[in-house]
DNA sequence: TCTGGGGTCCTAGGACCC
DNA sequence: TCTGGGGTCCTAGGACCC
């Protein structure tokens, strides 16, 4: 594969759009399975084993017993008694995700992550240099699986949506024969002429952004395949779904979709949250989760040199009736004492007896924290500064691990180890866990989902 | 299917300003 | 003080995606 040269003019690229969809075929598994080769051919699954775990994804052999990420892990585990679960290393897959994104850059700078196993690349401007598009898809797919022994599924079009459908249409089904470099496995492309014959047979819940709520809307209009859908009047669709989603979703079914693809675009939220293995009863118990949770988020701020306008909390009582409060109070937030102090405010008059199953703290109207030393009024009486105190526990973290230090109000029973927030990923392990957490453990090497 | 955790985007009402 | 219209910001809630 060869470099793609600095200059690629965006005026090549304003017309006819080529878009390729690339999705990683069973992301984490596959990354685990790179390290398990003993377990190749067995269903496996990353997720949370316990009682409110979910699946976070499936190898092919698990769909084939029709387990599928999102399923409640108890499900699972009756459709598939043999099923191996394996809790997240979320650092491998960040890391492999990056070396990914880095492969795509080859083709194109134009390069828009989704998420951490997917992502849009057009490639207009790239043909005189890869090809056809069949040919850029193909060397795009070959070149991921040379560098990281990992496949995906590619969806080419010229539009974002139709791609993304394609790639859907063109991954390796359960039961069916392994990915090959083969010409046209993995790939499909979509022409402008074939765009309505693919599209209108597919049902209308395939198209992104009809989740259970649209689509009953629209089953309620007699609406099941998008052909349906561009039958109907634009009014009858947006008199039921509304302005923005209505025309959306009526000029998708015609194949019309100009959204562009925008490499780097900014995170806007940095948030933690968490459902408890058992329900939280008291205001103790609140407050003290709302450190923990402020102290996770604070962490990640410092870490990515920012600092946010906005503070969220989120509470989810037993009967999953959710509530949010937010504050906006001025001034740009960076630490872990601001944070908790608005949040605790926040909750201040509300009643955890019906129990609480989940909390969350989320920043957001985030901009880089700033490196001067304007002190806000909050920390200007405060006897110690905050940032200092904040930017000291980054640095410890950064040096020996999260765990290393930590409020003292978050040590456990034993006084001796803090409670940490993060290795949860999918959902609370088996009942709460008596098992401690080692101090001096690296990031991300926790107990895990599955420790229990 | 008794429902995780990370997010994005949209809507709607009210405060506030000109 | 029987009072318009446009714009922006804030807050709360909800749909949706991976």
């Amino acid at each position: 594969v060869t470099a793609l040269p600095d200059r690629v003019t965006a005026g090549a690229l304003t017309t006819g759009r080529t878009i390729l969809h690339v999705d990683m075929d069973a992301f984490f598994v596959s990354v685990e399975l790179l390290d398990r080769p003993d377990l190749v051919g067995q269903p496996v699954v990353v997720g949370g084993p316990g009682r409110r775990g979910v699946i976070a994804a499936a190898n092919y052999e698990a769909r084939r017993h029709g387990v599928h990420s999102a399923m409640s892990s108890v499900r699972a585990q009756a459709l598939c008694p043999d099923l191996v679960f394996l809790p997240g290393r979320f650092h491998l897959y960040s890391a492999a995700s990056l070396r990914i994104m880095e492969t795509f850059a080859q083709f194109t700078p134009l390069v828009e992550p989704i998420s951490l196993d997917e992502a849009f690349l057009d490639v207009t401007g790239a043909q005189r240099l890869f090809g056809s598009p069949a040919d850029i898809a193909r060397q795009v797919r070959a070149a991921v699986f040379a560098t990281e022994g990992l496949w995906c599924s590619v969806g080419v079009a010229s539009t974002k949506f139709v791609a993304k459908l394609a790639s859907r249409a063109a991954k390796p089904r359960p039961g069916g024969p392994a990915p090959t470099v083969d010409d046209d496995d993995g790939v499909l492309v979509v022409g402008d002429g074939e765009v309505l014959s693919f599209l209108h047979p597919l049902a209308v819940s395939e198209l992104w952004g009809v989740g259970p709520v649209t689509l009953g809307r629209l089953n309620r209009h007699g609406v099941e395949t998008v052909g349906d859908l561009a039958r109907l009047p634009v009014g009858a669709v947006v008199s039921s779904l509304g302005s923005s989603a209505g025309q959306h979703l009526h000029a998708l079914a015609h194949g019309i979709d100009p959204r562009p693809v925008v490499p780097g675009r900014r995170e806007k939220s940095v948030g933690h949250e968490q459902t408890y293995a058992e329900d939280l009863v008291d205001r103790a118990g609140m407050d003290r989760e709302l450190l923990r949770l402020c102290d996770a988020v604070a962490s990640r701020l410092a870490t990515k040199g920012l600092a946010g306008a906005t503070v969220t909390v989120k509470v989810r009582f037993s009967d999953f009736r959710t509530i949010t409060r937010s504050h906006s109070p001025g001034e740009p937030m960076t630490t872990t004492t601001t944070l908790v102090d608005h949040a605790r405010r926040l909750v201040a008059d509300i009643e955890p007896a019906p129990g609480v199953r989940l909390l969350g703290v989320s920043v957001s109207g985030l901009g880089p924290a700033d490196t001067g030393h304007q002190l806000s009024f909050d920390e200007f009486e405060q006897p110690t500064n905050r940032r200092e105190v904040q930017q000291t526990v980054d640095a410890i973290r950064h040096r020996w691990g999260q765990a290393a230090i930590g409020p003292a109000a978050l040590l456990d029973d034993s006084g001796l180890r803090l409670r940490r927030t993060g290795d949860a990923q999918w959902g609370p392990a088996l009942p709460p866990s008596p098992d401690p957490v080692d101090p001096m453990a690296t990031p991300g090497a926790g107990p895990g989902a599955g420790g229990g």
